[in-house]
DNA sequence: TCCGGATATTAGACAAAGTCCAGATTGCCG
DNA sequence: CGGCAATCTGGACTTTGTCTAATATCCGGA
């Protein structure tokens, strides 16, 4: 993939290109999650993003993770029964999660094989299969 | 595996086989899960419980899952942002979650292969692997 | 039987994540 | 400039889950 620079002004062509209004709050709250390629929940994105002086409202930034959510910007991740994260690799991948520290990261879908999956119920289509490794320090 | 009646009685013995002294209390939340054999939150296993007229509280049943949980006699089920849901099946296994209506369900885990997940970092043991197909229906 | 300690249960206060709403702001187009 | 639609906001509210201090229950020994 194409080395890419997240800057505030290619945010903006990034949300133009999802269909997205490209304002103050969403180009801010895009740029926290595309510079730092991190899985990020909701409320660590308020914090980064009101760091110098308060400038995004908590609605906002459920709002705007919602729509970002809706137009396949980004991804939501749920491993942490306390709360949602939401992770700007949407391409195929999979996640290892450090039950004790909370730290999530990637496992790139192309080396993994799942197979033997049963036939969906009629009618239904996957929306998504998630494969979530949990580990922990050895004691 | 063998046919069971999930008697009130049997779940004492269920109970005292996993290092637990079963108390009222403990009897009805396991006969509540076990008798069912569905996943049920706490919520839903309040509200079982209490049905006739209040015999449990709130917290009771919060501690009383996380110590079934903790002795391994049920599984906690990470699916929806807002809920945490408990399975009586212990046994490996997936799991199908139907996103519009919440419908959850098993996946038997002798039929599904998974191959090519990465080394752990070191130090580091596999605390359990989940998978979850997250399936719609068909607009 | 009665006592005492350990274990379990309880009500209700509290905390954190997320939702909702009515009003204020913004940006755009004629 | 005036007006409309889209967006943003503070703050009240809801839900899920945790914590605590007081009470209740259980059980073994004298």
């Amino acid at each position: 993939m194409m080395r890419m620079h997240y800057t505030r002004d290619n945010m903006a062509g990034l949300l133009r290109s999802h269909d997205i209004n490209p304002t103050h709050q969403r180009i801010e709250i895009a740029h926290a999650l595309f510079s730092r390629q991190e899985h990020l929940s909701a409320d660590q994105v308020m914090a980064i993003v009101n760091t110098r002086h308060s400038e995004t409202s908590k609605a906002t930034v459920y709002n705007t993770l919602k729509l970002f959510l809706e137009k396949g910007l980004v991804r939501e991740v749920i491993v942490d029964p306390s709360k949602v994260f939401f992770d700007p690799n949407t391409s195929p991948h999979h996640h290892l999660y450090e039950v004790d520290t909370g730290k999530l990261s990637d496992i790139d879908a192309e080396q993994v094989q799942i197979s033997g999956l049963p036939l969906l119920p009629a009618g239904m289509v996957t929306e998504g299969i998630d494969l979530i490794v949990r580990v922990r320090r050895k004691a």
